[in-house]
RNA sequence: GUGGCUAUAGCUCAACUGGUUAGAGCGCUGGUUUGUGGUACCAGAGGUUGUGGGUUCGAGCCCCAUUAGCCACCCCA
């Protein structure tokens, strides 16, 4: 018990349990990918640190204190990927995919951060991640908020949904608000918690987001990014906002809304669902247009997200039912005989019914476990395989479902009678 | 990283203010029926009470440490 060997602080086992709804999800993903012509794209969990520092931003918490950083053997600075864009830039680049070409791209995988554990908080989680590039927008930037929206639907999760929108303007406007902003919380420095004086330093927008009740006075009165807008930035939001509402989206403009990486720009937005505590956000993402050039490309439009899956599935835990997964048929085999003929007709079946799905019975046990596991397994059928089926190269078919009486037929007509009862 | 709560069988939970061999339901195995599941009944297996120390005649219960989970902060998907 001493040396018990434990899974790492944060990071889960999916059990069997939980499969069939994680293997849900992933169907309705990739087709949903493929019906708005995403390509899908296989990255390295493992980068160069530099990639995420020079992408994330260096003072950001997730670079200062969150990645699982490592050397490698030959002395190289590597990191388990803390977030799916940077990867994804770079991979583009590495390849020549951004030369005055569109792409739209996704990926699904797990992702890395240090972070204390709590509910929806992970530190080895699973993200969809979603990247468009070479489209200015805000038509792309629509349609990925579309494709978002069907994806709730799909999922019949739209009810515990609700999207959040802002523009954080060019790096420029963003750059200017900042000053302004930094110059307004400084004069009630002796005011701000501990924290958001350290946010002046590191992240002031941060600041705005602060649950900090004394500093509600303070935050209502401070300068507004909106008021720093230039036109083009104005006017992007504008025409995003129109097609929102021309498509029946429902959303708020949340003034307040400031994405954590450095490299958001212009538009954000934010899927958040009440029912999931302090981390309600299950999908936010934004447009990045610098990045590109940042790591090394020729200026790019680019425009992403990332979905959590673990906060998505526990949306879904309380919004369906689960999907078991059920077998056909449970073979049962009594007898040392009927062991070893029901493995080797088992493999007949499956031989001659691709989409059958059998278990057989092993480790033995009386015609009444083995029953009572055929039941358990949800299984339709049971196949029995006892001495005189052997001898009369037989096999009994029972229902466990439906009040049909059990059945003896010979073992070179159960491929045809299988396919009829089970309809394959 | 900070603060608070929690940890008993595979799961959900009991065990009065510290007092005999730590119980129940579900699940699992076997049986009632030596070839028939689901309902019923009977029996069995399964615990160093998260781990390590301490206090005490005696600790599941009190104290300390540690690990993990939960909640909030922080952060974020």
């Amino acid at each position: 018990m001493t040396d018990k060997i434990q899974a790492i602080r944060g990071m889960h086992d999916i059990l069997p349990q939980q499969t069939p709804r994680w293997q849900l999800v992933e169907t309705v993903l990739r087709k949903l990918m493929a019906t708005y012509g995403y390509a899908e794209i296989r990255l390295p969990i493992v980068e160069r640190t530099e990639l995420f520092r020079r992408s994330i931003g260096e003072v950001t918490d997730i670079v200062e204190k969150e990645m699982y950083t490592f050397d490698d053997r030959n002395g190289d600075s590597l990191t388990l990927r803390p977030e799916g864009t940077a990867g994804c830039v770079r991979a583009c680049l590495e390849h020549g995919l951004l030369h005055n070409q569109v792409h739209r791209l996704w990926y699904v995988g797990p992702m890395f951060r240090h972070e204390r554990p709590q509910k929806g908080r992970y530190r080895q989680f699973h993200q969809l991640g979603v990247e468009a590039y070479g489209m200015p927008g805000p038509d792309i930037d629509a349609e990925l908020i579309l494709l978002t929206r069907r994806i709730w639907r799909e999922l019949g999760i739209s009810e515990a949904l609700e999207l959040q929108l802002n523009s954080l303007g060019s790096l420029d406007e963003r750059l200017a608000y900042r000053h302004h902003l930094v110059d307004y919380f400084g004069h009630y420095r002796e005011r701000l918690d501990e924290d958001s004086r350290r946010r002046l330093e590191t992240n002031p927008l941060r600041i705005l987001d602060s649950k900090h009740p004394a500093l509600h006075e303070i935050i209502e009165g401070a300068p507004v990014l909106k008021d720093f807008l230039g036109e083009q930035s104005n006017s992007h939001l504008q025409g995003l906002m129109e097609m929102l509402d021309a498509a029946g989206i429902c959303f708020a403009v949340n003034p307040r809304l400031v994405r954590g990486l450095d490299y958001y720009s212009q538009t954000v937005f934010e899927w958040v669902s009440p029912r999931l505590g302090a981390q309600g956000t299950v999908c936010a993402g934004g447009r990045y247009d610098g990045l590109v050039e940042q790591l090394g490309g020729k200026p790019t439009h680019a425009i992403g997200f990332a979905l959590g899956m673990e906060r998505l599935i526990t949306l879904l835990d309380e919004e369906t039912e689960e999907a078991s997964g059920r077998a056909h048929c449970y073979m049962i085999c009594a007898g040392a005989r009927a062991e070893r003929e029901g493995a080797l007709l088992a493999e007949r079946l499956r031989d001659a019914i691709p989409h059958l799905k059998l278990i057989v019975n092993c480790g033995g046990g009386s015609f009444k476990s083995q029953f009572r596991r055929a039941d358990k397994s949800n299984a339709d059928y049971a196949l029995i395989l006892g001495d005189d089926e052997v001898s009369n190269q037989a096999v009994g078919i029972k229902s466990l479902r439906r009040d049909e009486d059990q059945v003896v037929v010979a073992q070179a007509e159960l491929v045809s009678h299988l396919r009829t009862v089970l309809t394959l």
